[in-house]
DNA sequence: ATGTATTTTAATGTATACATTACAAAATAC
DNA sequence: GTATTTTGTAATGTATACATTAAAATACAT
């Protein structure tokens, strides 16, 4: 007989750390330009060195911090000429999705799915809601790149949207909720239903470009 | 005064364990598919676990295999649809900097060089020396991709195209060398010297394509 | 003989101890 | 007082010891 118990979650300590210290970054507990003892940050996390080390190569390779030699680990600041270029990145990789999905027909449910969350984003926005707003605009991406039906793109997709997601938390105060997303978002889904891949592609490309735009500009007002 | 004396290298031992490692793997020295101890990697690369350990979470990061809480470090496949797909991507990532390229008015400089790499691979060809042959192919996409200006695509780039490597070294002896690749990158150049976007874009993309046919077919030959 | 419970074992995950070394401060020479 | 050498120290890099645990093996009962 099977005894039923609560599963308790065990996972990894040093998977723990990452998250912690990844959201530690994100969040902009680790001040951008400073450098932390592993020491220091281990402790503080609850963790010896050891898994606290491997969270740091982990994070290192995502690029959101450096292990510098003899001087602790260093929070890289995201300047903005770098974050538009991954915002161009980013702004390709949609394209290629985008003409990828209008080379099939479209499934009607994705689309129905797509309505619904620019609905939610539009809903949010009246309530002045702006985590769900984000969390609907995350949505919408999403399930455009997932129309393209190829996982390598959409897990790379999904790795530059987390690129440029520290630089949407860095600036989510600040910032004015663009309005014209949801109508953008309105005119892309409507190209989409007509096989439109030209319309389609451009109005998202002009999506990226404003959004790159405002946040660069941001980002360069914030840092020196 | 400083005294001159013969710069030893000394990087860190993880960082040479990782250089080992991953050509172990490249060079299929470690068997697709097979489960190695950690002890015993360490042993046979001169080091302890911990610099072992730290090589594994990055190649685990790029891909190359998976760490098994209890069976070993499993080395993954490369499977023939997921190679298709990282083709598809590197592809699109290809055509998005020629359309950046062609933009902007070209540098002859980097045409020149373009044209200088494939002649070296038209020689290698005639000398049947596949090794000067692949390092020039190389040459090529990572000039024609440096034409976009956008460090993080051409990095990006760069990660695709090694995950396409691999494939390439398990292959290299069994495909006959494309011969048609030469006229192709010719039919690229010309297109860039004319500022002809529509067709340096579809060159390439055919180009693509039919390597990746090529080298899909033969993975699903050697893989189960 | 088969299925269940218990013990053993072997491998990872984590903590810690030790070695190495770049940087800085102090000391000495001029 | 400045420059150079020496020494000290603090942090990482590496090795190792220990804890944990999933799976295999064994024992046992039915």
């Amino acid at each position: 007989m099977t005894r039923t118990m609560t599963v308790v979650k065990k996972s990894k300590l040093s998977d723990q750390v990452f998250q912690k210290l990844r959201f530690m970054v994100l969040d902009n507990q680790l001040k951008v330009g400073n450098y932390y003892l592993e020491q220091e940050l281990a402790e503080q996390l609850g963790s010896s060195r050891t898994p606290l080390r491997e969270a740091a190569i982990r994070l290192e390779q995502e690029g959101l911090l450096e292990i510098v030699p003899r001087r602790g680990i260093y929070i890289k600041p995201i300047l903005a000429p770098q974050m538009a270029e991954i915002y161009q990145v980013l702004s390709w990789l949609e394209t290629a999705a985008i003409s990828i999905a209008c080379s099939k027909p479209v499934d009607p449910d994705k689309i129905a799915e797509l309505e619904r969350v620019t609905n939610n984003m539009i809903e949010a926005l009246e309530h002045d809601d702006l985590v769900a707003w984000a969390e609907n605009d995350n949505l919408f991406h999403q399930i455009l790149i997932s129309l393209s039906q190829n996982n390598e793109l959409i897990s790379l997709v999904n790795s530059y949207w987390e690129k440029t997601n520290r630089a949407r938390m860095l600036t989510l105060r600040i910032r004015k909720p663009p309005v014209q997303s949801s109508q953008e978002h309105r005119s892309v889904i409507e190209a989409l239903k007509q096989g439109d891949v030209e319309t389609a592609i451009a109005i998202n490309t002009q999506h990226r470009a404003r959004a790159s735009g405002e946040l660069t500009n941001l980002l360069e007002a914030i840092n020196p």
